[in-house]
DNA sequence: AGCACGCCGACT
DNA sequence: GTCGGCGTGCTC
């Protein structure tokens, strides 16, 4: 028996959330040899936790000596597991630095982005777990042996990809690469970029990871990487997959042996020993945002992490977010243009068809207007597709009685119940409640109750009515609740069996159609006027989307044409739609958050609380707001008041919200940093407070 | 978050 | 007398 080796104090990561206060790693006493980045599992209290051993924090960030806890009272670690290699350092700088921005402890979000799996495995298990994805690699690798990429098997490059891809290889040469935005058109050929720059980085011996918004979008990508590169070990990670496929996806990444990594924004935490280049596709996209538990912004961290690793970031969009475009003109970001579509294919024509130009007949439906029926009717004529886009799902928005004005608003949240006609029942998208339709008014008893406004479904049907002989379908989240109905509508599509597609922003994003020639947007003035300033950002770049959807079979593109039907005709939004003119659209908006001290000029923090009443909400954030003004940090920052979120209520819950405004990063994490342990306290004080949050950089206000 | 302890109401 | 309600407080 060897003698046991030396204890010493050991800083271990655990999963215990913020709201414990225990914000760093916790200490304990472990062997000597205890390499940072091994799980091991640990007492915390009374349970058995997982935890990651971590390293000493940097100077200043870490506990004073003399408030440790002394050696005698420290618990001995539990079980390494360390057949697993450790997680590396560059892994955990990334971890460390997304808790400490996003304002979480290290052991949360350490936790949080590894396999679910991992947690619940014992040494015995995990090594088990290795044996056999051992085997099996080596099962595949005598299976096929890795086809080399050659010249013949892709497509030419144009002019201006090859140019593009230059830049981007020399970017790859340097020692600190600047991250890229890659600006480029739908249908310019973005995606042949991103598999240029990954066969270079494969070719180096080195792994790729891809990341895009929606597991809806993965396979589609996945086939496409899958073709170009067969042979090589492709692994996809979101959060679709079942449990025992997670982890061996990630294992294989970690271990080195998948070469490209293709993923949703939890990918962006994939542990690769060899990472070679990061691609964020869509890189506008609000997904990317993490909107429970740490909310992080996948793109934001894609991009430090290229920077921790100094690999190349690839950011590609055709309408970027503000703050990218933004850093492209200040010169932090190398732009990359890609103006030109593929096969010299011409954007869609844009028709802004002016609502007021209509008579307005009482109960006269005027979304399907007459020039879009005759318009719809021309493409049938030419057995060409159409796209009518709404981004309103259900049959009608809401229920009303004309007699006693009662309308079906959902009891546990201020907002209406949705009526679906299809299953008949009234649904609450906000809480999911789901009532069965009323005969007659409930509160007076009238039998006639009428839908007012439209979603998809009534679009649809309405369509149907309209156009005799069309084929209408119509894809939204309610018609591809089933796993793989996606797939075999939009196979329907592609196969020509559809004259008409109406849907919602799910069909606008990324999927390829071939025969579409008219997209029509109904009714899009909405985001116009809200109170989130980046709405029109957001419409803008979903419109912009939407209309790529048309003319994608350059044969046809001289003939398509987007349809947008609005009240508002000259808004500079639209104008610039109608160029196509993104620069002009980003200088207007830009212009306008600089003079308002909006993002990308200022920083932003937004506290929510939820809670049973509206004081319990309300009266936290203003506790909140007074302890923050006690701080000196928050000299020039901006604290608005507390204000009820646009949908105050949602399953019985109050929900407030208060907004913090910096100059700089900086002073908003030193803030931050100060301010949330006061509330930590003061929720333990505010009876009736369920949950409180802060968002840090968040997207929707 | 878990999971204790702890101090008051309706049951065998 | 005890089973159990959820308020309060702690976890290296």
């Amino acid at each position: 028996m060897s003698e046991a080796p030396p204890s010493r104090r050991v800083r271990v990561a655990v999963e215990a959330p913020q709201h414990s206060g225990l914000t760093g790693p916790l200490d304990y006493l472990g062997p000597q040899d205890l390499t940072p980045g091994t799980l091991v599992h640990v007492t915390l209290g009374r349970r058995d936790v997982m935890g990651l051993v971590w390293d000493d924090l940097a100077e200043g960030q870490d506990l004073p000596e003399d408030e440790r806890l002394p050696e005698s009272e420290l618990r001995p670690v539990g079980e390494a597991l360390d057949a697993l290699p450790p997680l590396s350092d560059r892994w955990r700088r990334l971890v460390e630095f997304a808790a400490s921005y996003y304002q979480r402890s290290i052991g949360e979000l350490a936790l949080a982005v590894l396999p679910p799996q991992l947690r619940d495995l014992d040494a015995k298990q995990l090594q088990a777990r290795l044996k056999k994805l051992d085997k099996a690699d080596a099962a595949a690798a005598t299976q096929a042996a890795a086809a080399p990429i050659t010249p013949a098997d892709r497509p030419a490059l144009t002019a201006q990809q090859q140019a593009a891809l230059d830049a981007v290889l020399e970017l790859a040469g340097r020692e600190a690469p600047q991250p890229a935005l890659l600006w480029g058109l739908t249908g310019s050929g973005k995606t042949e970029i991103y598999l240029r720059a990954a066969e270079a980085a494969l070719e180096r011996g080195q792994q790729v990871l891809v990341l895009v918004p929606e597991i809806n979008l993965t396979p589609q990508l996945e086939a496409r990487f899958a073709e170009r590169f067969a042979g090589h070990a492709i692994v996809s990670l979101h959060s679709g997959l079942t449990p025992a496929q997670r982890l061996r996806h990630w294992l294989a990444a970690h271990l080195g042996r998948a070469q490209l990594v293709l993923g949703t924004r939890l990918a962006v935490f994939a542990s690769m020993p060899r990472l070679g280049l990061i691609v964020v596709d869509e890189e506008h996209d609000p997904s990317y945002k993490q909107q429970d538990g740490a909310r992080y912004s996948a793109r934001d961290l894609a991009v430090y992490r290229g920077h921790l690793e100094k690999v190349p970031v690839l950011l590609g969009s055709a309408t970027p977010s503000l703050e990218s475009w933004q850093h492209a003109l200040g010169g932090r970001y190398r732009r990359i243009d890609l103006t030109e579509r593929i096969g010299g294919g011409a954007l869609p024509r844009v028709r802004l068809f002016d609502m007021n130009r209509l008579e307005r007949k009482k109960g006269v439906t005027t979304t399907l207007s007459v020039p879009l029926l005759d318009a719809l009717r021309k493409r049938l004529d030419r057995g060409e597709q159409s796209l009518v886009f709404l981004n309103r799902r259900g049959y009608a928005p809401v229920l009303h009685c004309d007699q006693c004005n009662w309308k079906s608003d959902c009891p546990h949240c201020s907002a209406h119940q949705v009526f679906h006609k299809e299953d008949r029942t009234l649904r609450c998208h906000h809480c999911g409640v789901s009532a069965r339709v009323p005969r007659a008014c409930p509160s007076c008893g009238n039998p006639d109750i009428a839908p007012l406004g439209r979603g998809t479904e009534r679009l649809e049907e309405q369509l149907a009515l309209a156009l005799p002989g069309a084929r209408v379908a119509r894809i939204d989240a309610d018609t591809t609740k089933l796993k793989g109905s996606l797939e075999s509508q939009l196979a329907a599509v592609h196969e020509g069996d559809v004259d008409i597609l109406v849907g919602t922003q799910m069909v606008a994003k990324g999927h390829d159609f071939r025969r579409i020639t008219l997209v029509a947007a109904v009714n899009p003035d909405g985001a116009l006027f809200s109170s989130d300033f980046r709405a029109p950002e957001r419409l803008f770049s979903l419109l912009m989307q939407a209309g790529g959807r048309a003319g994608r079979d350059a044969a046809q593109a001289a003939a398509s044409e987007m349809w947008v039907q609005t009240w508002y005709p000259e808004h500079a939004l639209y104008q610039s739609l109608q160029k196509h003119d993104y620069e002009a659209f980003a200088s207007s908006q830009l212009h306008e958050r600089m003079s308002a001290n909006l993002p990308p000029f200022a920083h932003l923090a937004l506290v929510r609380a939820e809670g049973r009443s509206v004081e319990a909400a309300r009266d936290f954030l203003t506790a909140a707001q007074e302890a923050a003004q006690a701080l000196p940090l928050s000299l020039g920052l901006l604290l608005y008041p507390p204000v009820p979120m646009a949908v105050a209520r949602v399953a019985d819950s109050e929900r407030f919200q208060m907004l913090i405004e910096a100059g700089s990063r900086a002073q908003l994490q030193r803030f931050l940093r100060a301010w949330l342990p006061e509330l930590h306290a003061l929720k333990r004080r505010q009876k009736g407070l369920t949950r409180w949050a802060v968002d840090v950089d968040p997207l929707a206000i």
